[in-house]
DNA sequence: ATTTCTGTTACTGTTATGGTAACACACTTT
DNA sequence: AAAGTGTGTTACCATAACAGTAACAGAAAT
């Protein structure tokens, strides 16, 4: 399987909440630049709002802003908030054989080597801030530019 | 969402191989130590088979035996035999709105963000072999053992 | 008071998955 | 040759996660 596409989403909300330079943005706004449902959108931003990522404002003049600078918001804050699995791996969900030598011991084995995976993806996710994020969408925009002349 | 639990199961049936040390062993006697159906174990066989992992004799007397040593399969391999999408993270399937300056870059930027987290990933699953993994299976037994007394 | 917007619920269609049965085919043994 | 064994594949089912959609109560601004 795959990540869901909540967390693209939830990064490319963030970003644009950051453009928004504390400016609340609206679920519908966002909707038009993911291109998706305004409620989606809501489900997502309620995640991001539970995990201290963002703050919402009710009523007319509304909508989301970063809850704290973006260079302070790692895609693993954002990982965490989106993706309410604990394990990234799934193991077999029926007990295997307790009688057979490795049935009786290799889920903790794979719980290891599986969890040093999850850490290494969450270590590199870790990295990027959603600052990174918003510089390299400007560095793509200046390539693009560039490159239509 | 969670990676399939085809990779632990995959794990699993290898190391039962190994400790088979060139014997056949039968799906049938593979899912009596996973826990499972014999065929969901041929289902998993064949994906490894078909990435060169496994080999299989029909018949008879006939089963499954590992393709190579145990030490020259890393579970780096097991993951792409039985994962078959190429990317873990998925984007958002429609196409963000190419208006809006975020919209039409943040794929691009999330796509270099997730593919360097995944490479973390392979990256950490390519430092273990089943041969490790077999040898942490010895170990867990090991120590279970003792701490019975 | 009215309008705007969130947060949540409920429902739908789609897709991935694991379990199950069944069967053709290959191979071994007798 | 005949019988038995085991794989590889197909088809089907139930389940679960997901994204999309509509709807609505409640909070806040005007």
């Amino acid at each position: 399987m795959t990540i869901s596409s909540r967390f693209a989403v939830a990064v490319h909300i963030l970003t644009l909440l950051e453009t928004g330079r504390g400016q609340p943005l609206t679920s519908e706004y966002i909707a038009g630049s993911v291109n998706t449902n305004p409620a989606v959108v809501r489900r997502i931003l309620s995640m991001l709002a539970r995990a201290g990522l963002t703050n919402a404002r009710l009523g007319a003049g509304g909508g989301s802003v970063l809850a704290r600078p973006a260079a302070e918001i790692s895609l693993r804050d954002v990982y965490r908030a989106v993706e309410c699995e604990e394990r990234l791996f799934a193991l077999h969900h029926e007990r295997p054989n307790p009688k057979c030598p490795v049935g009786r011991n290799i889920q903790a084995v794979l719980e290891r080597a599986t969890g040093a995976a999850q850490a290494a993806l969450e270590e590199q996710l870790g990295a990027r801030t959603v600052a990174d994020v918003m510089a390299e969408v400007r560095a793509e925009e200046r390539d693009s530019r560039s490159a239509m002349v």
